[in-house]
DNA sequence: CCGTTAGTGAACCGATCTGTCCGCCTTGGC
DNA sequence: GCCAAGGCGGACAGATCGGTTCACTAACGG
Protein backbone atom coordinates (compact mmCIF):
# COMPACT_ATOMS: atom_id res chain seq x y z
CA UNK A 1 0.00 0.00 0.00
CA UNK A 2 1.65 2.97 -1.36
CA UNK A 3 0.07 5.57 0.93
CA UNK A 4 1.08 4.06 4.29
CA UNK A 5 4.57 4.09 3.88
CA UNK A 6 4.83 7.42 2.78
CA UNK A 7 2.24 9.02 5.37
CA UNK A 8 4.05 7.59 8.15
CA UNK A 9 7.59 9.00 6.97
CA UNK A 10 5.89 12.39 6.92
CA UNK A 11 4.09 11.88 10.09
CA UNK A 12 7.46 10.70 11.92
CA UNK A 13 9.76 12.89 10.37
CA UNK A 14 7.64 15.59 11.13
CA UNK A 15 8.05 14.98 14.79
CA UNK A 16 11.84 14.55 14.97
CA UNK A 17 12.33 17.82 12.99
CA UNK A 18 10.47 19.68 15.15
CA UNK A 19 11.88 18.49 18.34
CA UNK A 20 15.78 18.70 16.98
CA UNK A 21 15.54 20.48 14.07
CA UNK A 22 16.09 19.97 10.44
CA UNK A 23 19.98 20.51 10.04
CA UNK A 24 20.41 18.56 13.27
CA UNK A 25 18.74 15.69 12.16
CA UNK A 26 20.82 13.39 9.36
CA UNK A 27 19.13 10.97 6.86
CA UNK A 28 20.50 8.03 8.73
CA UNK A 29 19.22 9.45 12.03
CA UNK A 30 15.84 9.84 11.04
CA UNK A 31 15.79 6.22 8.94
CA UNK A 32 16.72 4.40 12.64
CA UNK A 33 14.33 6.59 14.63
CA UNK A 34 11.19 6.18 12.18
CA UNK A 35 12.12 2.73 11.44
CA UNK A 36 11.39 2.92 7.88
CA UNK A 37 14.68 2.35 5.45
CA UNK A 38 16.80 5.10 4.09
CA UNK A 39 16.44 3.64 0.48
CA UNK A 40 12.18 3.66 1.14
CA UNK A 41 12.88 7.76 2.31
CA UNK A 42 14.82 8.50 -0.69
CA UNK A 43 12.19 6.55 -3.27
CA UNK A 44 9.75 8.89 -1.81
CA UNK A 45 11.60 11.75 -1.73
CA UNK A 46 14.20 12.67 -3.81
CA UNK A 47 16.41 14.85 -1.36
CA UNK A 48 15.98 16.00 1.96
CA UNK A 49 15.16 19.10 1.18
CA UNK A 50 11.74 17.72 -0.65
CA UNK A 51 11.54 16.02 2.56
CA UNK A 52 11.21 19.17 4.36
CA UNK A 53 8.65 20.45 2.02
CA UNK A 54 6.49 17.42 2.41
CA UNK A 55 7.01 17.83 6.32
CA UNK A 56 5.89 21.45 6.12
CA UNK A 57 3.16 20.70 3.39
CA UNK A 58 1.50 18.70 6.43
CA UNK A 59 2.33 20.65 9.29
CA UNK A 60 0.51 23.35 7.55
CA UNK A 61 -2.24 21.73 7.08
CA UNK A 62 -2.34 20.18 10.60
CA UNK A 63 -1.70 23.63 12.37
CA UNK A 64 -4.41 25.42 10.36
CA UNK A 65 -6.61 22.55 10.88
CA UNK A 66 -6.31 22.61 14.14
CA UNK A 67 -6.25 26.59 14.96
CA UNK A 68 -9.24 27.60 13.04
CA UNK A 69 -11.28 24.53 14.51
CA UNK A 70 -10.20 25.65 17.63
CA UNK A 71 -11.12 29.18 17.07
CA UNK A 72 -15.02 28.10 15.28
CA UNK A 73 -15.94 26.65 18.60
CA UNK A 74 -15.84 29.90 20.19
CA UNK A 75 -18.75 31.37 18.48
CA UNK A 76 -19.59 34.48 16.76
CA UNK A 77 -16.42 36.07 14.90
CA UNK A 78 -14.68 38.19 17.92
CA UNK A 79 -14.47 35.67 20.26
CA UNK A 80 -13.02 33.70 17.65
CA UNK A 81 -10.33 36.21 17.61
CA UNK A 82 -10.00 35.49 20.99
CA UNK A 83 -10.12 32.47 21.11
CA UNK A 84 -6.96 32.14 18.76
CA UNK A 85 -4.56 33.27 21.78
CA UNK A 86 -6.49 30.72 24.41
CA UNK A 87 -5.27 27.80 22.16
CA UNK A 88 -1.90 29.02 21.70
CA UNK A 89 -1.84 29.04 25.27
CA UNK A 90 -2.55 25.12 25.43
CA UNK A 91 -0.29 24.97 22.86
CA UNK A 92 2.43 26.47 24.83
CA UNK A 93 1.63 24.32 28.03
CA UNK A 94 2.07 21.27 25.85
CA UNK A 95 5.55 19.74 26.86
CA UNK A 96 6.39 19.26 23.45
CA UNK A 97 6.15 22.64 22.77
CA UNK A 98 9.37 23.76 20.74
CA UNK A 99 7.84 27.22 18.96
CA UNK A 100 6.70 27.25 15.85
CA UNK A 101 7.94 24.85 13.47
CA UNK A 102 7.91 27.55 10.24
CA UNK A 103 9.97 30.08 12.21
CA UNK A 104 12.10 27.95 12.85
CA UNK A 105 12.48 26.18 9.13
CA UNK A 106 12.86 30.42 8.26
CA UNK A 107 15.60 30.67 10.65
CA UNK A 108 17.71 27.50 9.40
CA UNK A 109 16.75 28.60 6.10
CA UNK A 110 17.43 31.76 6.28
CA UNK A 111 17.74 32.88 2.54
CA UNK A 112 14.50 33.60 1.48
CA UNK A 113 15.00 32.81 -2.16
CA UNK A 114 15.20 28.91 -0.47
CA UNK A 115 11.96 26.60 -1.53
CA UNK A 116 12.00 26.00 2.28
CA UNK A 117 11.71 29.64 3.22
CA UNK A 118 9.32 30.35 0.68
CA UNK A 119 6.61 27.45 1.96
CA UNK A 120 7.37 29.00 5.60
CA UNK A 121 6.42 32.27 4.31
CA UNK A 122 3.55 30.48 2.70
CA UNK A 123 1.92 29.27 5.59
CA UNK A 124 1.80 32.67 7.27
CA UNK A 125 0.27 34.23 4.22
CA UNK A 126 -2.24 31.76 4.38
CA UNK A 127 -3.33 32.35 8.03
CA UNK A 128 -3.45 36.06 7.64
CA UNK A 129 -5.80 35.60 4.93
CA UNK A 130 -8.08 33.39 6.77
CA UNK A 131 -7.34 35.91 9.82
CA UNK A 132 -8.05 38.80 8.39
CA UNK A 133 -11.78 37.18 7.02
CA UNK A 134 -12.89 36.71 10.31
CA UNK A 135 -11.79 40.51 11.06
CA UNK A 136 -14.16 41.75 8.51
CA UNK A 137 -17.00 39.54 9.64
CA UNK A 138 -16.37 40.67 12.92
CA UNK A 139 -17.03 44.03 12.23
CA UNK A 140 -13.68 45.52 11.97
CA UNK A 141 -12.69 48.94 10.19
CA UNK A 142 -9.93 47.76 8.66
CA UNK A 143 -9.96 44.06 8.72
CA UNK A 144 -6.21 43.67 6.93
CA UNK A 145 -4.66 46.29 9.61
CA UNK A 146 -6.60 43.92 12.44
CA UNK A 147 -4.97 41.03 11.34
CA UNK A 148 -1.54 42.14 10.78
CA UNK A 149 -1.40 43.22 14.54
CA UNK A 150 -2.92 39.80 15.98
CA UNK A 151 -0.97 38.06 13.79
CA UNK A 152 1.85 40.32 14.79
CA UNK A 153 0.93 39.30 18.88
CA UNK A 154 0.74 35.51 17.91
CA UNK A 155 4.28 35.41 16.54
CA UNK A 156 5.68 37.36 19.57
CA UNK A 157 3.72 34.74 21.92
CA UNK A 158 5.00 31.95 20.72
CA UNK A 159 8.89 32.96 20.54
CA UNK A 160 8.25 34.27 23.65
CA UNK A 161 6.68 30.98 25.31
CA UNK A 162 9.88 29.07 23.25
CA UNK A 163 12.47 31.57 24.54
CA UNK A 164 11.52 30.88 28.41
CA UNK A 165 11.01 33.44 31.11
CA UNK A 166 7.26 34.78 30.60
CA UNK A 167 5.11 33.35 32.53
CA UNK A 168 1.45 33.43 30.47
CA UNK A 169 2.66 34.66 26.64
CA UNK A 170 -0.60 34.13 25.22
CA UNK A 171 -2.46 35.42 28.10
CA UNK A 172 -0.82 38.54 27.39
CA UNK A 173 -1.13 38.58 24.14
CA UNK A 174 -4.96 38.04 24.63
CA UNK A 175 -4.97 41.19 26.83
CA UNK A 176 -3.42 43.31 23.97
CA UNK A 177 -6.02 42.17 21.41
CA UNK A 178 -9.02 42.39 23.46
CA UNK A 179 -7.44 45.99 23.77
CA UNK A 180 -7.52 46.20 20.06
CA UNK A 181 -11.45 44.45 19.80
CA UNK A 182 -12.45 46.96 22.11
CA UNK A 183 -11.75 49.98 19.87
CA UNK A 184 -13.59 49.44 17.39
CA UNK A 185 -16.58 47.88 18.82
CA UNK A 186 -16.61 47.37 22.84
CA UNK A 187 -19.89 45.28 23.10
CA UNK A 188 -21.03 42.32 21.91
CA UNK B 1 47.98 41.04 20.20
CA UNK B 2 45.99 38.83 21.94
CA UNK B 3 42.86 40.69 21.66
CA UNK B 4 42.85 40.93 18.12
CA UNK B 5 42.38 37.71 16.95
CA UNK B 6 40.27 36.56 19.18
CA UNK B 7 37.89 39.55 18.46
CA UNK B 8 38.22 39.22 15.08
CA UNK B 9 37.06 36.13 14.49
CA UNK B 10 33.83 36.61 17.23
CA UNK B 11 33.31 39.45 14.70
CA UNK B 12 33.26 37.77 11.60
CA UNK B 13 31.88 34.77 13.03
CA UNK B 14 28.80 36.93 14.22
CA UNK B 15 28.33 37.28 11.01
CA UNK B 16 28.65 34.27 9.02
CA UNK B 17 27.10 32.35 11.61
CA UNK B 18 23.85 35.34 11.24
CA UNK B 19 23.72 34.92 7.25
CA UNK B 20 23.77 31.34 7.25
CA UNK B 21 22.75 30.21 10.41
CA UNK B 22 24.70 28.01 13.26
CA UNK B 23 24.81 24.28 11.64
CA UNK B 24 25.24 25.28 8.48
CA UNK B 25 28.58 26.64 9.09
CA UNK B 26 30.89 24.49 9.32
CA UNK B 27 34.40 25.39 11.24
CA UNK B 28 36.23 24.35 8.17
CA UNK B 29 34.43 27.36 5.85
CA UNK B 30 34.00 29.87 8.93
CA UNK B 31 38.20 29.49 8.90
CA UNK B 32 38.29 30.63 5.45
CA UNK B 33 35.96 32.94 4.94
CA UNK B 34 37.43 34.68 8.13
CA UNK B 35 40.94 34.24 6.91
CA UNK B 36 41.81 32.86 10.64
CA UNK B 37 43.17 29.59 10.89
CA UNK B 38 41.39 26.41 12.86
CA UNK B 39 44.36 26.22 15.14
CA UNK B 40 43.75 29.75 16.28
CA UNK B 41 39.94 29.47 16.54
CA UNK B 42 40.34 26.30 18.71
CA UNK B 43 43.13 27.93 20.66
CA UNK B 44 40.78 30.91 21.90
CA UNK B 45 37.61 28.83 21.77
CA UNK B 46 37.45 25.06 22.98
CA UNK B 47 34.33 23.98 21.03
CA UNK B 48 32.20 25.56 18.41
CA UNK B 49 29.65 25.88 20.90
CA UNK B 50 31.95 27.55 23.39
CA UNK B 51 32.27 30.31 19.92
CA UNK B 52 29.42 30.44 19.52
CA UNK B 53 28.33 31.33 23.02
CA UNK B 54 30.56 33.99 22.42
CA UNK B 55 29.28 34.94 19.39
CA UNK B 56 26.06 35.74 21.37
CA UNK B 57 27.55 37.29 23.83
CA UNK B 58 28.95 40.38 21.34
CA UNK B 59 25.61 40.01 19.84
CA UNK B 60 24.06 40.73 22.62
CA UNK B 61 26.11 43.88 23.68
CA UNK B 62 25.83 44.99 20.21
CA UNK B 63 22.10 44.90 20.65
CA UNK B 64 21.44 46.62 22.93
CA UNK B 65 23.66 49.39 22.89
CA UNK B 66 22.21 50.33 19.42
CA UNK B 67 18.62 49.51 20.57
CA UNK B 68 18.86 51.53 23.66
CA UNK B 69 20.75 54.43 22.27
CA UNK B 70 18.36 54.72 19.30
CA UNK B 71 15.56 54.87 21.79
CA UNK B 72 17.35 57.46 24.55
CA UNK B 73 17.72 60.01 21.68
CA UNK B 74 14.18 59.79 20.81
CA UNK B 75 13.96 61.68 24.17
CA UNK B 76 11.09 61.32 26.47
CA UNK B 77 10.32 58.18 27.72
CA UNK B 78 6.97 57.59 25.97
CA UNK B 79 8.95 58.48 22.66
CA UNK B 80 11.51 56.26 23.76
CA UNK B 81 8.81 53.38 23.47
CA UNK B 82 7.57 54.36 20.35
CA UNK B 83 11.38 55.05 19.13
CA UNK B 84 11.92 51.54 19.44
CA UNK B 85 9.69 50.49 16.46
CA UNK B 86 11.06 53.22 14.27
CA UNK B 87 14.42 51.51 15.06
CA UNK B 88 13.09 48.13 14.57
CA UNK B 89 11.82 49.27 10.72
CA UNK B 90 15.26 50.89 9.88
CA UNK B 91 17.05 47.41 10.52
CA UNK B 92 14.30 45.39 8.72
CA UNK B 93 15.30 47.44 5.54
CA UNK B 94 18.76 47.02 5.75
CA UNK B 95 19.49 44.21 3.22
CA UNK B 96 21.52 41.99 5.52
CA UNK B 97 18.39 41.48 7.64
CA UNK B 98 18.07 38.17 8.49
CA UNK B 99 15.79 38.08 11.81
CA UNK B 100 17.16 38.01 15.37
CA UNK B 101 20.25 35.90 15.81
CA UNK B 102 18.87 34.85 19.48
CA UNK B 103 15.39 33.64 17.75
CA UNK B 104 17.43 31.58 15.49
CA UNK B 105 19.80 30.29 18.07
CA UNK B 106 16.58 29.34 20.21
CA UNK B 107 15.28 27.66 16.98
CA UNK B 108 18.56 25.87 15.88
CA UNK B 109 19.13 24.51 19.53
CA UNK B 110 15.65 24.45 20.68
CA UNK B 111 16.26 21.86 23.92
CA UNK B 112 15.84 24.85 26.55
CA UNK B 113 18.75 23.06 28.81
CA UNK B 114 21.07 24.21 26.15
CA UNK B 115 23.31 26.57 26.87
CA UNK B 116 23.03 28.48 24.02
CA UNK B 117 19.45 28.01 24.06
CA UNK B 118 19.38 29.81 27.98
CA UNK B 119 22.17 32.40 26.66
CA UNK B 120 19.53 33.53 23.63
CA UNK B 121 16.61 34.02 26.62
CA UNK B 122 18.75 35.43 29.10
CA UNK B 123 19.36 38.17 26.29
CA UNK B 124 15.38 38.12 26.40
CA UNK B 125 15.30 39.03 29.28
CA UNK B 126 17.46 41.39 29.98
CA UNK B 127 15.73 43.79 27.48
CA UNK B 128 12.68 42.86 29.37
CA UNK B 129 14.35 44.44 32.49
CA UNK B 130 15.82 47.74 30.54
CA UNK B 131 12.39 48.16 29.14
CA UNK B 132 10.10 47.73 32.13
CA UNK B 133 12.53 50.46 33.59
CA UNK B 134 11.25 52.81 30.45
CA UNK B 135 8.04 51.72 31.40
CA UNK B 136 8.00 53.09 34.62
CA UNK B 137 9.50 56.19 33.59
CA UNK B 138 6.85 56.96 31.11
CA UNK B 139 4.21 56.36 34.46
CA UNK B 140 2.48 52.86 33.17
CA UNK B 141 0.20 52.02 35.34
CA UNK B 142 1.38 47.71 35.17
CA UNK B 143 5.25 48.96 33.76
CA UNK B 144 5.95 44.92 33.51
CA UNK B 145 2.89 44.20 31.71
CA UNK B 146 3.51 46.86 29.46
CA UNK B 147 7.18 45.36 28.78
CA UNK B 148 5.83 42.21 28.40
CA UNK B 149 3.20 43.70 25.21
CA UNK B 150 5.57 45.71 23.88
CA UNK B 151 8.28 42.87 23.52
CA UNK B 152 5.72 40.79 22.17
CA UNK B 153 5.27 43.33 19.54
CA UNK B 154 8.69 43.30 18.76
CA UNK B 155 9.52 39.64 18.42
CA UNK B 156 6.51 39.57 16.22
CA UNK B 157 7.57 42.13 13.83
CA UNK B 158 10.94 41.06 13.95
CA UNK B 159 9.90 36.93 12.59
CA UNK B 160 7.11 38.82 10.49
CA UNK B 161 9.84 40.97 8.95
CA UNK B 162 11.92 38.13 8.09
CA UNK B 163 9.57 36.01 6.87
CA UNK B 164 8.01 37.63 3.98
CA UNK B 165 5.16 39.10 2.78
CA UNK B 166 4.29 41.99 5.05
CA UNK B 167 5.22 45.67 4.01
CA UNK B 168 5.78 47.29 7.46
CA UNK B 169 5.45 45.05 10.33
CA UNK B 170 7.53 47.67 12.74
CA UNK B 171 4.67 50.20 11.84
CA UNK B 172 2.33 47.74 12.42
CA UNK B 173 3.70 47.19 15.59
CA UNK B 174 4.24 50.90 16.35
CA UNK B 175 0.62 51.50 16.18
CA UNK B 176 -0.46 48.74 18.12
CA UNK B 177 1.85 49.82 20.52
CA UNK B 178 0.69 53.37 20.06
CA UNK B 179 -2.47 52.64 21.20
CA UNK B 180 -1.34 50.56 24.59
CA UNK B 181 0.10 54.02 25.43
CA UNK B 182 -2.80 56.27 24.87
CA UNK B 183 -4.82 54.18 27.31
CA UNK B 184 -2.77 54.73 30.46
CA UNK B 185 -1.97 58.57 29.45
CA UNK B 186 -3.63 60.00 26.17
CA UNK B 187 -1.10 63.26 26.08
CA UNK B 188 2.27 63.92 26.06
C1' DC C 1 3.12 -19.35 -11.56
C1' DC C 2 4.97 -15.26 -12.90
C1' DG C 3 5.92 -10.25 -12.79
C1' DT C 4 5.44 -6.11 -10.46
C1' DT C 5 5.62 -3.28 -6.69
C1' DA C 6 7.02 -1.71 -2.02
C1' DG C 7 10.07 -2.32 1.25
C1' DT C 8 14.48 -3.96 3.63
C1' DG C 9 19.40 -4.10 5.17
C1' DA C 10 23.91 -3.18 4.39
C1' DA C 11 27.58 -1.76 1.98
C1' DC C 12 29.40 2.03 -0.28
C1' DC C 13 30.42 6.92 -2.25
C1' DG C 14 32.72 11.43 -1.74
C1' DA C 15 32.15 15.28 0.97
C1' DT C 16 31.97 17.50 5.19
C1' DC C 17 31.71 17.47 10.23
C1' DT C 18 34.32 18.81 14.83
C1' DG C 19 38.59 18.65 16.64
C1' DT C 20 43.85 17.54 16.94
C1' DC C 21 48.60 17.70 15.77
C1' DC C 22 52.92 19.05 13.77
C1' DG C 23 56.33 21.82 11.71
C1' DC C 24 57.20 26.43 9.98
C1' DC C 25 57.17 31.44 10.18
C1' DT C 26 56.96 35.87 12.27
C1' DT C 27 57.28 39.13 15.97
C1' DG C 28 58.86 41.31 20.25
C1' DG C 29 61.51 41.40 24.60
C1' DC C 30 65.84 40.36 26.63
C1' DG D 1 71.35 37.19 18.39
C1' DC D 2 67.84 34.24 20.76
C1' DC D 3 63.93 32.31 22.30
C1' DA D 4 59.25 32.06 23.54
C1' DA D 5 54.54 32.94 21.95
C1' DG D 6 51.14 33.49 18.65
C1' DG D 7 49.67 32.46 14.35
C1' DC D 8 49.93 29.81 10.26
C1' DG D 9 48.83 25.89 6.62
C1' DG D 10 47.86 21.46 6.08
C1' DA D 11 47.51 16.88 7.07
C1' DC D 12 45.04 13.87 9.83
C1' DA D 13 41.42 11.48 12.76
C1' DG D 14 36.89 9.25 13.20
C1' DA D 15 32.32 10.29 12.72
C1' DT D 16 28.55 11.76 10.14
C1' DC D 17 26.61 14.05 6.12
C1' DG D 18 23.22 13.39 1.86
C1' DG D 19 22.60 10.06 -1.41
C1' DT D 20 23.20 5.54 -4.30
C1' DT D 21 23.44 0.71 -5.31
C1' DC D 22 22.51 -4.12 -4.92
C1' DA D 23 20.63 -8.35 -3.67
C1' DC D 24 16.84 -9.91 -1.32
C1' DT D 25 11.95 -10.69 0.55
C1' DA D 26 6.88 -10.36 0.98
C1' DA D 27 2.51 -9.38 -1.00
C1' DC D 28 -0.45 -8.95 -4.88
C1' DG D 29 -3.00 -9.47 -9.46
C1' DG D 30 -2.97 -11.71 -13.98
Amino acid sequence: MRPSKRDELVRKALAVFYRDGFHATGMDRLSTETGISKTTMFKHFRSKDELILGVLRLRDEQFRNWLFRRMAEAGPPRAQLLAMFDALGEWFAAPEFRSCMFIKAASEFPDSSSAIHAQAAEHKRILFVQLEKIAAEAGAEDPAALARALLLLKEGAIVTAHMGHEEDPAGDAKAVAAGLLSRFDPHD
